[in-house]
DNA sequence: GGTAGACCTGGACGC
DNA sequence: GCGTCCAGGTCTACC
């Protein structure tokens, strides 16, 4: 079953994709035909399917294993349009971005949609395993925690959908040590996956909160496991961009930008992209680093 | 409110 | 092959 989805202009299926590392985390894959992006979902309805996303004119196309009930339709249209930020609209940003000369690129290539994970549950996850970790060990720990408690892809049993909370949530914390080596955070996981799997949590609901993003942020650091670098992260897929996401990675490239490379600290990152408000982040996440990346 | 140390893993390095 | 050191954020205890 083939879908069309459009976009709000403009739009780059590969901008999205190249947005971050998350292409690169299970069960999402890059390795789909013509430049394309596959994930492997677990729908409400229980029906694990391979979702094969490419970009069509004015938007995207989604092409999905048999056909689908217009429940799992509906589901499905939902899921891709948060997950590539269809009708995000970012021209106030571009407005901005126009008048810097490290930005002036983003409007014509398309960029400021960061791809996310289809629930707030898998990013928060996958944020917390990105945290103390280097990025092999973040692909590394994602990719087992799918391949060992996600549901199996009916058409491909070796490829799984994501650990949904109820099957995390019946398992223990040694297991998740042993088996998918997430080290201390198992902990931070089976505590997230116990709280959403019983209902005492209902993380979803934040995608769509219309709270300030400082209240937002708090209750995103109430999750264990989640500091001040992941909070910001969670707060980018959540299209809210008032925090810059300060990691080692940051600091490095903030250094070397506008310090010459001498050693900065949180308060020299956040005071670089204090004027771009609430569009910070993203004015972070797409700056120009080339300078830095050469040296 | 600020700070030090522990947490865990994998990679780099020296022997 | 083995041991040691280090990088990577967050939490907790302590001041």
């Amino acid at each position: 079953m083939r879908l069309t989805l459009a976009a709000r202009s403009p739009f780059s299926l590969p901008a999205v994709v190249r947005s971050h590392g998350w292409a690169r985390l299970a069960p999402f894959d890059t390795d789909a035909p013509s430049d394309g992006l596959t994930y492997v979902v677990c729908l409400d309805s229980d029906r694990v399917s391979e979702m094969l996303i490419r970009e069509a004119p004015g938007g995207v196309s989604v092409e999905v294993d048999g056909h689908l009930s217009k429940a799992e339709h509906e589901e499905v249209v939902h899921k891709v349009e948060w997950m590539l930020g269809l009708g995000q609209d970012l021209s106030s940003f571009y407005a901005l971005a126009r008048q810097e000369p490290k930005l002036a690129y983003v409007e014509e290539r398309a960029q400021g949609r960061i791809l996310r994970s289809p629930t707030l549950f898998e990013d928060t996850v996958k944020t917390i395993l990105t945290t103390n970790a280097n990025w092999a060990g973040t692909i590394r720990m994602v990719e087992a925690l799918v391949s060992q408690f996600g549901a199996p892809l009916p058409s491909d049993p070796a490829r799984h959908a994501f650990a949904a909370p109820g099957r995390l949530a019946a398992t223990d914390e040694e297991t998740l040590r042993s088996s998918a080596r997430v080290g201390y955070r198992a902990p931070y996981v089976l505590g997230l996956a116990r709280c959403v799997a019983s209902g005492a949590f209902d993380l979803e609901v934040l995608k769509i909160a219309d709270i300030p993003t400082a209240e937002l942020r708090e209750r995103l650091l109430a999750i264990k496991g989640v500091g001040e670098y992941a909070a910001a992260n969670l707060l980018m897929l959540l299209g809210r961009y008032d925090f810059v996401p300060v990691d080692s990675w940051a600091l490095k490239l903030v250094s070397h930008e506008w310090y010459g490379g001498e050693s900065v600290g949180r308060g020299e990152v956040e005071g670089a992209f204090e004027r771009w408000g609430e569009w910070q982040g993203l004015a972070y996440w797409f700056w120009d680093w080339s300078y830095a990346g050469e040296s």
